[in-house]
DNA sequence: CGGAGTGTGAAC
DNA sequence: GTTCACACTCCG
C-alpha cells in the first residue's frame, strides 16, 4: 500500500505510510515511513527520535505499528551504529522542527492505547438535543478501559466539529490534551468553532464539542485506577 | 574479529568468520558465520545443514567452534521454534516412509517431482493453542526436494481445516496460491476459519492452517532455483 | 530492496 | 543465567 494515514499516537499532521515490497527476497515485507507536518520523511525510529530531541521519549513508541506500546516500557538500550550517527546527539534541529504541538502525545508513561471499534453500546447525553440531524459523523467515545484486571466502563461521548476533523486527528487531540495538562478537558466551548474549525479559540482543548467531566467523574476514575495524583488516565479511545 | 579462516571440518573452500558485537544489549558477544566456496553466508547450523543436505552429517559439528565434537554425537535436537509437531527426527528413511498419495504436479513450470522426506523444519503458529486434539487428518508436508544434485530438506507442515477439504483441494489451493501471487502464503490466520471453513476470511489464501516460511527459507529457495523474483517455488507436495 | 548488525523468545 | 536460531531494523 502507498497510502498515507494519520497516526493516532503522534500529533495531528503527522502521517504514517506503509509500503509493501514487491519483489526480491523480501517481497511482501513492508517499510514504514513517517512524514512530519512539513513533509519531512522519517525512515526509522532513531531518525525520528533524533528529530524530536531528547525531551521526547519514544521508548514506548512502536515504529512499525505507529502505536504506543506500554508493554515495551523503557527498553531503549540500542546504541547507535558505530559510524555516522553520533553526530546528532544534541538538540534537535529547530529549523526543521515542527511548529505545532509536537510533543503533545508522545507519552512516557505506560498508558494510552488507541483502538478502533465500530460496535459499541453507548449512552447518549444531553447534548443530543441540540445536535445536528446527522450532518457530522458520530465521532467518539472515550473511556477508561482496562487497568490490570479492572474493567472500566465509563464513557464520554464527543462529536466532531466538522468534516475536516479526521477521526484520528480528534483522537490524537484528545489524547494530547489529556496528557499535556492537568487542567480539565472541556472541548471547544465557543460556537464560533463550528463555523470555521480552523479558528480554534482554545488550542489547549481538543477539537470537539464541549463536554463536561465532573469532579465526581474524576474521583471515580482515579479510584478505578488506584491513582493518587493523576486526574485522568485515558486508557482507550474507541471509534463509535 | 573479522577475519575469515579456513575450516578443517568442512570441505575445502569453506570459510569461518567470527564477528564481535560492538553495541547494544549483546555487545561483546560474538556471531559465527560460514561462507560457502561461492560466498554464500550461513548464520546457523540448521541453515548450514539444510544447505548441505544429507551429503554431510553435521551431527557432530559444533557451529561455534567449527570443529567436530565426538561428544555431541547424534543428538537430534533443535526442532523448530515453537513447533511440537514434526516429530520425525534423525534420518528416517523417507524412501520407505512414503506418502500415501502423490498428487504432485499441478505445475506447468519446470518443476515438480515428488518424494518423501522426514527431516523437517516446521513451523506452527499461535493458533496451535486452540487446535483440536486430533480431529483433523495429518495433512501435508511441502518441501523443496531436489534440484540437480542439491538435496533440500525443508518442510512445511500444514493441516486441513475441516473434513470437507479434500486433499486434492488443499493441494490445489496451495499450489494456486503459490503461483498466482507474489504475496506471502500464510494459510488462514483466523481462528474463525476453524469453526466454519465455509467462511473464509481470506480467499487468496489456501484453506489450511496458518504456517510460516522464514526469510531464510525464501532465500534458500530462490537460490536453488536461480530465481530473482518469485518468492516461493513449491517443488513437491506430498501427503503425510 | 539488501544485508550486516542487533534484538529476542525458546531451549538449554 | 547463557546459547541458539531466526526476525527485524535501519541505513546504504
Amino acid at each position: 500500500s502507498r497510502k498515507k494515514t494519520d497516526c493516532p499516537a503522534l500529533p495531528p499532521g503527522w502521517k504514517k505510510e506503509e509500503v509493501i515490497r514487491k519483489s526480491g527476497l523480501s517481497a511482501g515485507k513492508s517499510d514504514v515511513y513517517y512524514y512530519s507536518p512539513t513533509g519531512k520523511k522519517f525512515r526509522s525510529k532513531p531518525q525520528l527520535s533524533r528529530y524530536l530531541g531528547n525531551s521526547v521519549d519514544l521508548g514506548c513508541f512502536d515504529f512499525r505499528t505507529g502505536k504506543m506500546m506500554p508493554s515495551k516500557m523503557q527498553k531503549n538500550k540500542q546504541r547507535l551504529r558505530s559510524d555516522n550517527l553520533s553526530l546528532s546527539k544534541g538538540k534537535p534541529d529547530l529549523n526543521t522542527a515542527l511548529p505545532i504541538r509536537q510533543t503533545a502525545s508522545i507519552f512516557k508513561q505506560p498508558v494510552t492505547k488507541v483502538v478502533n471499534h465500530p460496535n459499541n453500546k453507548v449512552k447518549t447525553d444531553l447534548q443530543r438535543a441540540t445536535e445536528q440531524p446527522r450532518q457530522v459523523p458520530p465521532s467518539l467515545r472515550v473511556f477508561s478501559g482496562r487497568f490490570g484486571r479492572q474493567k472500566v466502563q465509563r464513557w464520554m461521548e464527543m462529536f466532531c466539529m466538522g468534516p475536516d476533523s479526521a477521526d484520528e486527528t480528534l483522537l490524537s487531540a484528545i489524547a494530547s490534551a489529556l496528557h499535556m495538562s492537568s487542567a480539565p478537558i472541556t472541548g471547544q466551548t465557543s460556537s464560533a468553532a463550528d463555523k470555521n474549525p480552523s479558528i480554534w479559540l482554545n488550542t489547549s482543548q481538543p477539537l470537539c464539542k464541549a463536554f463536561t467531566v465532573t469532579d465526581d467523574d474524576i474521583r471515580k476514575n482515579n479510584e478505578l485506577f488506584g491513582l493518587k495524583k493523576r486526574r485522568i488516565s485515558l486508557y482507550e479511545i474507541r471509534m463509535v
